[in-house]
DNA sequence: CTCTTGCTGTAGCGTTCACTCCAATTGGAA
DNA sequence: TTCCAATTGGAGTGAACGCTACAGCAAGAG
């Protein structure tokens, strides 16, 4: 008990392979759905036999949902608003769009798995479809925010539908970019985005500030 | 050859039973994706034994192939700019999306089964996935001349931007609806899209009109 | 050294998949 | 009536599925 054992080192390549797992099955899980997404494709794109993923996951519904755990962190950072001295409100709306446009480009297949899951509507929920609900709803909230910081003299109701209204514009947008391609600037549709939002908001705020 | 044998009555229940594939498979396509549509599934839900479903289809491709082809005609309806006789260009906009949002509330099976589709990228694209990207871009056509209608001092490149724009925002708006559930009033969403992208593009036509 | 622990490799279980074969049935044509 | 083509019914194919059992191996701890 007194002993150190909680020093125990992680020997061999464990935490390695379950990164590699990981990686894998985020690219195939993005671009097939959670049914196209088979063990054995995993397997054999991260180089490891089927009972090693067993070993690092429960099943199938635990290493989606890790999948869609593991991108939430770094793709949240993203949605943040940068500080007064970034300019006017709408500029900083705009690098903020813009930001989170750049985040999507890098790493789009977070995004298009989480869409994925989230379209549909099996009997059976899988777990990934219920974390990455929840993460949505965090960047929904903290979207919530920066409208009200913004925008103080809008009402709960105008706050909740201009809420709504960026994250769809959102998604619609990343998936525009998915079906068109890479020529698609999707940073510029954001930038365009966060305009059309800013002027929306503008004009309700300056309609019902009483 | 004179005989009127082009009078070949359709025997028995072949068109019904047809039809009735259809039905299933958009049900089922639309809750699970293409790889979760299972032909026994398809086959309990219409009562209809596989042979026959393999007797109408060449294959599960061909099937869902169908399933978007027959949603479409009935869909793109929808998208028809109402007459100058209608009002306002904003209350014609308007009333256009709310007829918009109105056939996704009725009919969201497609346009899911259609995005879920469009999202995927396995590397033999499915037939159903074309086809719905080409139903997708003559709807999108068909903004774009509404667009050029009510605005005709934009430029080509502002036209296509708030085109897309539309198209996305209808998309992420629907998402919105499918994700968060029946309480969601996409009418009212809908027409709230309709006043941002017509104040935007009201914007942008007074600062470049020569 | 031995023992334990963490992880990999192989083989295979039972089930479901898309799809096929072919015999039965059924109603119109001759 | 006989015939033919349009469907249906049911049984069955090999392949792929998710998942498991278990032996093997490498290294830190004793």
């Amino acid at each position: 008990m007194t002993r150190p054992q909680t020093t125990r080192k992680k020997r061999a390549n464990g935490v390695e392979s379950r990164q590699r797992i990981l990686d894998a099955t985020v690219e195939i899980a993005g671009e097939r759905g959670y049914e196209g997404t088979s063990i054995a494709a995993v397997s054999a794109k991260c180089g490891l036999p089927a009972s090693s993923i067993y070993w690092h996951f429960k099943d199938k519904d635990d290493l989606i949902a890790a999948v869609i755990e593991r991108s939430f962190e770094s793709w949240l950072a993203a949605v943040k608003l940068p500080g007064e001295e970034a300019g006017t409100p709408l500029e900083r709306v705009s690098t903020m769009a813009a930001n989170v446009a750049k985040s999507l480009v890098d790493a789009p297949d977070f995004l298009r798995l989480g869409l994925m899951l989230a379209l549909e509507r099996r009997p059976a929920e899988p777990r990934g479809r219920t974390v990455f609900l929840q993460v949505r709803d965090i960047a929904r909230q903290k979207i919530a925010e920066v409208v009200e910081t913004l925008f103080p003299d809008l009402d709960e109701d105008a706050v909740q539908a201009l809420t709504t209204y960026t994250v769809a514009g959102a998604d619609g947008l990343f998936i525009h970019r998915e079906i068109s391609g890479d020529a698609v600037d999707l940073v510029a549709m954001f930038e365009l985005h966060a305009r059309m939002v800013f002027d929306g908001a503008t004009r309700m705020a300056a309609r019902s500030p009483e």
